[in-house]
DNA sequence: ATAGATACATTAGATTCTTATGTATCTTTG
DNA sequence: CAAAGATACATAAGAATCTAATGTATCTAT
């Protein structure tokens, strides 16, 4: 089972900056391939959602990035910046904040109408 | 404060299905003044996103609606179809997974680079 | 050799929102 | 009683964020 895909709209960029908060540094390959496995395949980042993203952390100065060569394949690691471990700490919270209020929207019985 | 936007994406037809589940027929005004009342101003769904939302589930046949006159002034009951209270409780508990395993993740300190 | 995995990237198109706009009625308040 | 704010519907342009497809290239196992 795969999560519809509406789901992860909005949250991977959390995701993301959550990854790098507790691995130091990662490259994108690395980061799909982390995400499949903690998640037992019920997330699968695509290629297409992963590098614009990544992208945009970039830009936006949240992440530096550094190449490394293994072999003559280029590697491209990601690591959070000062303001991206500030940035990863807000997010996380709001996205724990929004779950929270989640999970109160979808247990309530109340039939107030 | 309320949360970002990109979060309610892929969470609305969800919440628009557990509220209808919970309240037999609600129309769409009420749904955004119930959603922020629950809430507590976190999660205000605006009308642009709200109508069209509740158009598709009319045409995936998953929500039936009576039109009603209070005054002169319309008001457009929605209701649950048989179908619908089946997708409702899918969309529900695949959210619930989804948030379960997004917890997982949020709380990952593994440092496994 | 060739298939599958590793590793980057971009693009067209779909989906799902926000923001703005439009119409109209009802209620409260200075 | 006029004006503002709330109630109640709706649509449309544009932004954001994803999927699916495509492209390039290298490495590894059979």
């Amino acid at each position: 089972m795969i999560y519809s895909s509406e789901l992860l709209k909005g949250t991977l960029k959390t995701i993301v900056l959550k990854l790098l908060a507790d691995n130091k540094k990662m490259y994108g390959y690395e980061i799909t391939q982390k995400v499949k496995e903690l998640t037992l395949d019920k997330i699968q980042i695509t290629e297409g959602a992963l590098y614009p993203t990544l992208h945009a952390l970039e830009s936006d100065g949240l992440v530096t990035t550094e190449t490394e060569f293994i072999g003559k394949r280029v590697r491209k690691y990601y690591s959070l910046s000062p303001s991206g471990k500030n940035k990863t700490k807000e997010k996380v919270s709001e996205l724990a904040d929004f779950m929270e209020t989640m999970k109160f929207l979808l247990d309530i019985k109340t039939k107030t109408a």
